[in-house]
DNA sequence: GTCTATAAACCGATAGAC
DNA sequence: GTCTATCGGTTTATAGAC
């Protein structure tokens, strides 16, 4: 019955899962601790270890499940407007990821936060980490690609920097100009500074209809890069 | 003698506060100890309570200090380019707030990064917060005021946002309209965005050259605002 | 104002019985 | 695979002698 046995374990692991994200709602990641994950799961701490190498590892599942809940969400976005002009498929992806973030406000910051003191992310993390970002960059080369994008709002880089992103472009594989790259990562710095922003609280007494505000920005945003 | 008494006072607050700066350097706020900033000052772990509250209230003191050094830095900046263009004294107080967090990047992250568990900011960070943005504004108001502000690169925001934009610039005293206003916010979040994607280093393997890209940046964003 | 001592918690991780 | 017990460390904060 060997099928018993890795079902129970897959539940218990389950279970672990759902504490650590119970608790990484509750005290965020610096708070997460593995004894009081023991306690929720109503096992005692040493307990714990058959499941999880340590607090690290544990830490690096949960952002791994972050980071592919957003991309999941933000391509599903643009997949849901693959129909709609550029600039809507854009706004409804940008959308998505503001939503995900308010909804779980505590994943966001452990993804795009301050560092976690004392954890090194492992090499693991990296391919699900540009998954959100690919996702908004396909956008723009999708838009590309159909000879459907309008010439940027910004002046084309020049000397060292050209260089650079056209080896950015080489890297997520999308052929677009040096100029059109400029304007998405302006874009894609954008979007996650005011989120951050209005996460932590920045725009106290700045910004109040955070939703409106999101969506206008970031339409002004991708108009800049060209979509239409 | 209440002179000499009150001189040491003075000595061994600068003293904590120097090693409570440069604890933060090496384990960030979360790490923050106030029994380690005894040792390092020499002190039992009691003694510093006679000149610090709680941890929370060393916590504030950090950073108050931390938005004022911020604050004079990027006010001296606009100061010091009074006579340049509007664009480049734009680029000029961004450059100096991109400076100063990458020599300080935990101070950085201490005001702008994620929120230190169990640590709710008191009322008496909220004017030296507003320090930075405010010049960065200020920047804005005076070229309006010398009428030599160009129509922004965005459209003007409709509806409940004009109201919400309206009362904003009420609220800093700065006399533009809500277009640039709305032009400002974006390219104030695109810069701390930009800012913090660096430090956390979410742009590595994107973005080589910070500084010439911050700067490339910047410049657009302030030609987006009307800056010339 | 500086010290000792201590309370009252917390943590990650492991050894070893069952 | 779950348990007890424990190691060895951490912390904030206070009481009270000097």
């Amino acid at each position: 019955m060997a099928g018993k046995r890795q079902a129970s374990r897959l539940r218990i692991d389950a279970d672990i899962m759902r504490a650590a994200r119970s608790q990484l709602t509750e005290v965020g990641a610096t708070g997460l601790s593995l004894r009081e994950i023991a306690r929720e799961v109503g096992m005692v701490s040493s307990a714990v270890y058959r499941y999880v190498d340590s607090r690290d590892a544990l830490l690096t599942r949960l952002i791994i499940e972050a980071y592919d809940a957003l991309g999941g969400n933000v391509e599903r976005a643009s997949a849901d407007h693959a129909d709609s002009t550029d600039l809507d498929r854009w706004t409804a992806a940008c959308l998505a990821t503001r939503s995900w973030a308010v909804e779980n406000p505590h994943e966001y910051l452990l993804l795009y936060g301050s560092p976690v003191p004392g954890y090194a992310a492992p090499s693991d993390t990296v391919d699900p980490g540009v998954r959100p970002t690919l996702a908004l960059a396909r956008i723009v080369g999708d838009a590309a690609a159909a000879d459907r994008l309008q010439p940027p709002n910004v002046a084309s880089p020049t000397e060292p920097l050209d260089d650079e992103v056209a080896r950015m472009i080489e890297y997520v594989d999308i052929d677009i100009t040096a100029a059109h790259a400029a304007a998405f990562l302006i874009a894609w710095t954008q979007m996650f500074g005011l989120v951050s922003f209005e996460l932590t609280n920045q725009t106290r007494g700045i910004v109040d209809s955070h939703q409106q505000f999101f969506e206008f920005a970031v339409r002004a945003t991708g108009t800049a890069i060209g979509l239409r």
